[in-house]
This record gives structure tokens, C-alpha cells and sequence, in this order.
RNA sequence: GCGGCCAUGGUGAAACGGUUAUCACAGGGGUUUGUGGUACCUCUAUUACGGGUUCGAUUCCCGUUGGCCGCCCCA
């Protein structure tokens, strides 16, 4: 009684829920270009013999901060953290390779030929400044190779994210580089720091900070300055091992023999650690050399041979792998103006009136449905005149109209929705007659 | 984390600080419960939220929240 007294009180209307920063729906209209992607991608990893794996969206915390590195951004201010109630510290995925490699551990796929192909699709979470193609949770599609070293594999791999994108209808380049092993990178960035603080007078505060905390990043500063002091800078490709070396080269000559057109870029970099050898993003090609920065890439990975292991794997177990931002990649295939083909128009519209014909239609509809027609219906309205016009609107070529008269007669109306002209029919025929007109 | 622009119905817009906030489209309902694509009627906003200035605020000021865009970072 109490309640009901309550809710008297609060009659007022209250204010609309609306989603956290950041997140969004994703509406009907929109879903073409989702499904459209969604399928592309599918048909690449099957045609690739990938198989699927779905890792959870929550994990320990642990699993991201050991290997995509405690000090970067990603780790250290993007990631969702909390403690959930058995007081376990736990994360929002931030990213998908590292559950993979868990899993890939976890379940002694090492016992499985070599190497072993999968790939996922889903949401990851990153607690971002919300901008153009950058959301909070986000989706992404990626394949990863575990258990394969060879430079003929990563070939292969960004030859099928190319793929993806040709299928996709989008015009895209590949930019790749190697960045080594830890060690030698280890050895590289004393020596950029070493140049960029000789320098140090000309650079822009954000390098500044790069130097100390992210000097790989130093590279590719859209500061106009910055990146003229950084065109001379030592090169990566310079410091490389010779295993390391020898294993670019031999990349280089894969890509050339199946005529992936790739650009070789020293100032490419990755955020994560776990990174190394090759690297490589996808980005558009919009003719014009706009060069719009890493910040367009449209997908983006590389190798990283040392993290089976560092996460208690087996030793020397290789591996290489690449997502692609489903967002980023969907905003592109708008500005490229790729149309994702429209949902399906309708065949029939299945118009009904009067109770007793209503309850003759649910079932009716069924018969047509399962006789293979696209059929919609809006039973939930009275009026003949508001049904046409949904039908009209749907853009329906045919109705059917089923009254009191009809149902009682044992016969339906059919009207074709160009001409306006219809006939009324026996109920039994009325599949043949759809099959006739629709032929 | 830093910076710029912005916030009016479902959408897109309008309203010199002044009576019941205007228009278009979309949507719901109806125009004597049986016919659409061309009519008419009608309904749908405490102008994001909270303060302030003012006789009076959609309009001016501050804060909050949110959106877009750029930086950082990343896919």
C-alpha cells in the first residue's frame, strides 16, 4: 500500500537513462554496415582455415598489466579495474591477444599442429577521451598465429588483412617495419634519446615527455618540427640482430612475391611490449598523401615471439597477429562511400482485419513464411488503411489481405502494391499464386 | 590528462532579453472498424542539469554533465 501511495507522489516524470560516456548504441539502420563487416570477416578467417575463439570480457587484471606493459597508457589510465565481490582484481579487456595466449596456454595448445590459427570479434574497453572513431568500448576482429616463426607467416597474415580490406572495398596501404628484439631495441632507444637530447631545444613539450617515458614514440610527432629533427634521426632498422635482419628481409621478399604493396616505414612503431620483429599497420590510401598520422590506422600488429612464454608457456613459441578497429573501419567505408548491400525488400505484406481473421493470419503467415517468402506483417494495427501504408512504407510487392468476409468465404485477397490491381483467390492457392506473381 | 566548438520535440532547424517556444520531416491516433504510395484533423519539448544577472532568460554569466573535433595514447 505504501508503495502504491508512493508512486502517486511520484508522478513526475524522471529524467531518461542515458548510456556512460563513451558507449553507444548501435541501431538497426547502422547494423548494414556491421553485418556486412561481420560477414567479410568471417569469410576471410574460414577461407584461411582460422578457427574462432571467444575469450571472456573480464579477466584478471594481472593478464593485461604483465604483458601489454605496466607504464603504458593503456595499462596505467585506460584500463577499467576493480575488485569484484570474492575481492578479486579484475579487468575489462582492453585488447584480445593476451586472452588468446592464455588460452592458447591454458588449454596445451601446444599439442595441436602448428601453428595455430585463430581468431576473435568482439567488444574491448578502454577509458578513453571519447573522439572521431574512438569509443569506450569498441570492437574489434583480429587473427592470431601462435606456434610459427617463419617470415612466410607474417607475410601470409598481413597479406590477409589486405585481403580483408580489398573484400571490404576499401582502398588501403600497408606500412611495415621491424623493431627488433627487446634487447636491441633496448639498445636503439639509448641511442634516440641520446639524439633527441642534443636536439632537445627544438622539440615539442609532448617529446619531452616521450623521451623519458615512451622514446619510440618520438618517431612519429605530427609536430612539423619534430619530425625533421627525427628525419635524421637513427634508424631501428639500423640496430636490428642479424636473426632479426635476416627475418625482414625475408618478409620483404614474400610481400614482393605475392605483390602486396607495402611501404616501409622506419618510424613505425608499437605501443604495446609485448611487440617485436615485424610491425605493421593498415591505413587508408585516399590517393591525395594527406599523410593523416597513425592516428587513422584502420588496423595494426605485428610479432610477438616472446609472450607465450612470458606468460608461462613453453618456450620459443613464436607468434603473430593483427586486429583491425571494426569503427574505424566502418567510418572509413563511409568516407570511401562503400555501400554494404541493403537489408532485403520484403515480398509480402501480410494485412489482416477483424479478430477472427487475425487469428486465422498468425497461423497463415507461418505457411507463407515457411513456403520461403519474406513476409512482414504489422498485426499489431487495426485499420486496413494504416496496414497498406506500412506496407507501402516497407515497400512490400505484394499483399495479401485477409477480412471477415474472406475468412468466412475460405478465400484471401492478393493485390499487387505497383498497380494497385488484386483479385481474390481461393485460401489454397494462395502459395502458388505468391510463387506466380513473385517468379 | 590538455585544448577548441557546441547543447531547443524522435530528427533537422527557427525564435532582436518580452504575451500560449515556431516550422519541416518522422512517428502514434483519427477523418462514421474493409484498401497504401497524393488530403485533412490531432497528439508528442517543464528549451541537458544546477546556480546567478534581470521586472522578465531559449537568448547574458558561472558551474556540472554530455556531444563533436584535435592533442596525448591506441585499433
Amino acid at each position: 500500500m505504501a508503495e502504491s501511495k508512493e508512486g502517486a507522489a511520484d508522478k513526475k516524470k524522471s529524467k531518461a537513462v542515458e548510456t556512460l560516456r563513451g558507449m553507444r548504441d548501435i541501431l538497426p539502420d547502422e547494423q548494414i554496415y556491421w553485418e556486412y563487416f561481420r560477414r567479410k570477416a568471417r569469410e576471410i578467417a574460414d577461407t584461411y582455415s582460422y578457427g574462432r575463439i571467444e575469450t571472456p570480457i573480464l579477466e584478471q587484471e594481472k593478464l593485461f598489466s604483465r604483458t601489454l606493459g605496466k607504464q603504458t597508457d593503456v595499462v596505467e589510465k585506460e584500463m577499467y579495474v576493480f575488485d569484484d565481490k570474492g575481492g578479486d582484481k579484475v579487468a575489462l579487456r582492453p585488447e584480445a591477444t593476451a586472452s588468446v595466449v592464455r588460452a592458447y596456454i591454458n588449454h596445451g595448445m601446444l599439442n595441436l599442429p602448428q601453428p595455430v590459427k585463430m581468431w576473435y570479434m568482439g567488444p574491448m574497453f578502454r577509458y578513453d577521451r571519447p573522439q572521431s572513431g574512438r569509443y569506450r568500448q569498441f570492437y574489434q576482429y583480429g587473427l592470431e598465429v601462435i606456434g610459427g616463426g617463419d617470415a612466410v607467416v607474417d607475410a601470409q597474415l598481413i597479406l590477409i588483412a589486405t585481403k580483408l580490406f580489398e573484400d571490404l572495398g576499401l582502398k588501403v596501404k600497408v606500412e611495415i617495419n621491424s623493431i627488433g628484439t627487446m634487447q636491441t631495441r633496448q639498445e636503439y632507444k639509448i641511442e634516440l634519446v641520446a639524439y633527441a637530447r642534443k636536439n632537445k631545444k627544438d622539440l615539442c613539450e609532448d617529446c619531452m615527455r616521450r623521451m623519458a617515458k615512451n622514446p619510440l614514440r618520438l618517431l612519429d610527432c605530427k609536430v612539423e618540427a619534430c619530425h625533421a629533427i627525427m628525419k635524421n634521426a637513427p634508424q631501428i632498422v639500423d640496430w636490428l640482430d642479424d636473426p632479426s635482419r635476416d627475418h625482414f628481409m625475408e618478409l620483404i621478399e614474400y610481400l614482393d612475391e605475392v605483390g602486396v604493396p607495402y611501404v616501409l616505414n622506419p618510424h613505425l612503431v608499437r605501443g604495446l611490449d609485448y611487440y617485436n620483429r615485424t610491425v605493421f599497420e593498415i591505413v587508408p590510401d585516399r590517393g591525395d598523401d594527406a599523410e593523416s598520422g597513425s592516428q587513422s590506422a584502420l588496423a595494426a600488429g605485428g610479432r610477438y615471439d616472446e609472450l607465450v612464454e612470458m606468460m608461462g608457456g613453453r618456450e620459443q613459441t613464436p607468434a603473430v597477429g593483427f586486429a583491425v578497429g571494426i569503427e574505424r573501419a566502418i567510418l572509413e567505408m563511409k568516407q570511401q562511400n562503400v555501400e554494404p548491400p541493403a537489408m532485403p525488400v520484403p515480398d509480402v505484406f501480410f494485412a489482416q482485419l477483424g479478430k477472427e481473421a487475425r487469428r486465422a493470419s498468425l497461423r497463415l503467415f507461418e505457411e507463407v513464411r515457411k513456403a520461403g517468402f519474406n513476409v512482414v506483417e504489422a498485426f499489431g494495427k487495426a485499420s486496413l488503411k494504416a496496414q497498406l501504408e506500412s506496407a507501402n512504407k516497407v515497400g512490400a510487392h505484394v499483399a495479401v489481405i485477409l477480412g471477415q468476409q474472406e475468412v468466412q468465404d475460405g478465400t484471401i485477397i492478393v493485390r499487387d502494391m505497383d498497380s494497385g490491381s488484386q483479385e481474390t483467390i481461393p485460401i489454397e492457392k494462395l502459395i502458388d499464386n505468391l510463387k506466380r506473381i513473385l517468379k
